[in-house]
Parts: structure tokens; sequence; C-alpha cells
DNA sequence: GTGGTCTAGACCACG
DNA sequence: GTGGTCTAGACCACC
């Protein structure tokens, strides 16, 4: 997981994400206790309040359960939190601004292709469908 | 072109997509002159200040030319050249990150394809030269 | 001369600057007959208020002479005129604002040089003194 | 830094200059925290959206970073890319205005040359590393 | 506390 | 008429 503060997108919400991402990949498997606030705030050298805000976020949508004194758990069932209606639109909105752009720069249909093969091959190979 | 005020994306922004977008699809064409600051204001509801910035943020990345005294212009020239560096960098983080939401929300690799053929097949295959 | 509607520079002293620049060149000797107002901004494809408002400037500064129904011509004594104090620290300001620009595109001290040796080589070769 | 309301050049102009400088010279390290828009604006009595645009404009050419909430800082690698394309044919327009002027308010090739020494002599011979 | 965005309204130079 | 600049003041999200 990559925190970036330069991003121009919200910490907290990038650490939502990174989490996230980590239990699709399977890096982090339901049951297994998150790193405390402040390990993680260490880590990505962010604010602990920053990280309380993920975690709280996360926790009010179900992907990981706070058990007090005890620590952060992934929950049980997080792993199917699928494509929502907004978050498709969202998606769709975001992905037809980033080819706009792509083709104001020059690049063509392939060679954004190739980009996107990239990341997958790269990166993601384990987890394609 | 529409402008949502209400979607929480800057308006700004937005107007810069819009008249992008009209370009590609050849809505507007190079040298064509744009609506002037006030006009483009009225039409689409919104403050003279927020139309100013965003002509000025489109002659930075060289989309439009501005003629003091006589109006704003889409450039002639605008994507002969390739992409340049800076611009392919940015291009590679921005879609990157798309790939990674895409993921967390749970689309497959071919899913997000489809989108970028839809896009392409829809918008842009009748314009091509 | 060439006049470059969006440099941001205004017309009427893009023209003056040209003007001068020809009299210097040799161009225009004293006593040749500038063309009409009406001429030039068919030539230079500006409007023809912003080519008087050139000549009148220039007739001030004692550059140009204007005789009534016959037409404008180079002043005799046009070409003495030297850098004033105010025109030299706009210059080294502006000279200051351009290397500091050049440096962080990551241009070196003897590229500039290079780039300043070719405009005097390629363009002004019988000028320099 | 110094600005000068009464000079006519812009003032967001004259601060993104001044930082730009304040960097080459040193005064300024990558990393180093830039005085917040509000403080900038009182120190420098002007507007803070004045301060904010010409941080943003900064930004935008890849000079300073912004972390939201946090404050902004002077960009790490800022001239380790060459020059590209568009940076290099703008600099090359420039610097063509700048000689065309120097050349008419009667500067020598040489008294030119000479000023850029005393520019890199006087303020950067001993900043290199 | 930080920067980001938007509005409103003013003044200016240019054409 | 055009865009460019600046100010003032508001509201927001983020840290």
């Amino acid at each position: 997981m990559n925190i970036n503060p330069t991003s121009g997108r919200p910490l907290y919400e990038q650490l939502m994400f990174g989490i996230k991402q980590d239990i699709l990949l399977g890096i982090l498997q339901p049951g297994d206790k998150l790193p405390s606030v402040r390990e993680m705030a260490q880590q990505q050298l962010v604010n602990p309040n920053t990280v309380a805000k993920a975690y709280k976020a996360l926790e009010g949508q179900g992907v990981i359960d706070t058990v007090l004194g005890r620590g952060t758990f992934v929950a049980e069932d997080s792993s199917d939190f699928g494509p929502d209606r907004q978050q498709m639109n969202q998606f769709k909105r975001q992905l037809n601004d980033l080819l706009t752009e792509g083709m104001y720069i020059g690049l063509s249909r392939q060679e954004i292709a190739d980009l996107m093969n990239e990341w997958y091959g790269g990166t993601h190979e384990a987890n394609r469908k």
C-alpha cells in the first residue's frame, strides 16, 4: 500500500482504498488483525487521526471490526463488496475523462490499451478473473 | 455540454472537459471561436471568473488560444506533437489510480476493457479522420 | 515583421517594435515612406485603428513623421534612439526572468548561450557591431 | 523577495518568479515548506487569492507540491528532467522577443552577453553543486 | 490550521 | 466589446 500525500486524494480515502485492495488481493484474510492506529500511522507517515478516520469509515462499511482493547480485524464477510450503481457511474465518468485526456495528449487507443495491460500484467497477474 | 453544480467536481474542471470533448467530437473545430467569458458564464449559469479560470488553464495546456480584445479560439495544432514525458507520467499515474479504483469496486479486467471499447466505439469511431 | 496575436503582447506595441527593428536593420531608411494605415492593416491582418495607434505613438517618439495628405515617413534622425535608464532596467529584469526560467526547465548556461548565438548568427549577421 | 504593486507586472507573476529564484539561489531547498497562503499574503501585502493563484501555477509547472491540509512544499526533483519540447519552444520564443527588444533599445550582442554572464556570475556561480 | 473553490464586483488595457 | 488582474469574503474538505 502506498500513500501519496500530493495526489490530491484525501489520505484517509487512500488508506481505505489500500486496505480494501489488500483484502481483495488476499494479503489480508478475514479475521486477520490490522496494525494498530498508531502503528499504521507510523508506517504510512500520516497523522493517527487520519488512520482512525479511515478505520472508522471501514467499520461503518462492514469491512473491518473493532474490538475495544484488542484491536481491529478484517471482517469475516468482507470481500463481497461489489460495485453499486453510484460507484459504477463515478467510475465511468472518470474513465471518460481519462480517455479524453489521453486522446488529447496524442495517445492512440492501442497505446492506452497497452498501458492498461501493462498495469494488469505487471502488478496483478494473480488477481485476474 | 452540461455543467452540474452538485456533482462535487469543480465547475471549472467540468468546463475544461466539456470543451475538450467538444473539440474531439468535432463540434468545435480548430480556429473556431469559443463563447466569450461572459457569454459562457450566462449559458452555464456560473460566474465569469470560473469560466476565465477554465479558459486560462486550457490555454496553458495549449488547447485554446486567446487573443486579447478579440476572444478565445480553438488552437490549430493542439494534438500534433506526441505526448511529452511530463504528460505521459501524469497520465500513467491517473490510469494507475483509475484501474486500482476499478479493481476495488469489483470490476474485472474485461469489464473495464469493455467500457473502454464502448467509449471509443460510441463516441469517436465515426469521427476519426 | 511578424505580428503574433496570441503572444499576449499588445498588437500596436508589436507593430512599433517591428518598424523600429526594420529601421535598425536598414530595411527602412530615413525618408522612406511607410505603408498607409489601411495598407499596413491589410498586410498585418490587424484593425486599422491598431496601426493608427502605433503610428501615432511612433510619431510622438520622433521615429516617424506624418505629413497630412501625403503619408508617413521615417524621420531623418530616427536611428539614434539609444537605451535610456528605464529601458535598461526593464530589459535587465526581463533577462533576469528569462534566465531563471531557462535554468528551471533544465537549460545549461552553454545551451542558452548557444541559442543566443544562433539567433544573432541566423537572422542578424549583418547588424552586429 | 519583493513585490512591487506599481510595476505593471502581475503580482502573481512576481510571486512566481520570486519563489523560483529563491529556489535557484538555495534560499529554499527541496522539501522546504513555503509560507502558507495566508502568511505569504500578509508578508507581501497582497490578497490571499493572489498567492493561491501563484502557488497553483507553480504546482502546475512542477516547481512545488501541495499537500492538502498541510501546506505547500518545494518539489524534490523539479529540474531533473530535461526541457520538453513545449517548454523549449516557449523559451525560444521568449528569448527571441527579448533579443529583439535588446537590439531595439541599442544593446550590442556583447553587452547582452555581459549581462548574461553577470547574472550567472553574480548569483549562481557559488551555488552550483 | 491548511489549501480549493466559487461568487461578486471592481478596474484596466486592448481592439 | 474582449480578456486580465486584483480584492473581498464566503464556504468547504482535510489534517
